[in-house]
DNA sequence: TCACCATTTCAAATTTTTTTGAAATTATTC
DNA sequence: GAATAATTTCAAAAAAATTTGAAATGGTGA
């Protein structure tokens, strides 16, 4: 067996042309070794936060200028609860951040969710189905 | 009142120097009308599949190399099903491919993929809390 | 055609995330 | 220092995503 014992699987006999490239690579244990999983853990906490059109709306708005949490309630026809819900996700995400104008809070972006919204505008990925 | 009604609003008075800056910007509904709603829904899409580990450890993996699903459920510890599960999400992303090479599915990165693990190796984005 | 293998599909169970509304906080004004 | 405004916090309810395992699909080779 070429790559050690899988949890399901019996008989293997990957296609020549895999095992090649797989050779090329240094080996199967070598290739998952490779795998940042560090990495892959922090990106992953940082798309999670970017995949809500909620939290998106707030970020590219964000982009466009400062604004307090009653402006952004009424441009995302959320309610208080749910805005700081979303707000306090994209704070620990580092996204965004408040200063305190009386009895305001005045959110901004940070430089990394500027540098996120400037990517998104820049690249507009695409889906296709 | 500077800019219609919202759900919960009482009498507001926004501090002066975010109105100075909404003044700057064209006023409030041009800012509101400017928000790109439907790039807004396409980011979604896309950061929503990429909010989970599994399916970033396996778009990094194909990023080293072509592998089949047999592969995949070794290096991430996950059954077929639920491989092909996530699988098929990063499918009708337009992140990855297959290929059919007798009883086997070589998948593989689009270029659309290629070019976001490009970005994610690149900027490796810090979280901070 | 039959048995077998790699993989997908489906529906039910589980887990995670989001929404809701009421109560708590914090600052402000009188 | 009470009343009020902007916002957050909390716990329960609702919704969405993932996991599971069994059954289906489609290719292969005898």
């Amino acid at each position: 067996m070429l790559w050690g014992y899988g949890v399901n699987m019996k008989k293997l006999e990957i296609p020549e042309e895999v095992k090649k490239e797989l050779r090329e690579k240094g080996g199967w244990s070598n290739v998952k070794k490779s795998l940042p999983l560090k990495e892959i853990k922090e990106v992953e906490k940082v798309m999670k936060v970017l995949s809500c059109d909620t939290r998106l709306r707030i970020l590219y708005a964000l982009s466009e200028q400062r604004m307090c949490v009653c402006m952004l309630t009424e441009l995302t026809g959320c309610s208080y609860s749910k805005c700081s819900y979303h707000l306090s996700k994209l704070k620990d995400a580092g996204l965004i951040k408040a200063t305190r104008k009386g009895n305001y809070l005045i959110y901004s972006l940070t430089p990394f969710g500027r540098s996120i919204v400037r990517h998104f505008k820049k690249y507009k990925p695409e889906v296709k189905k």
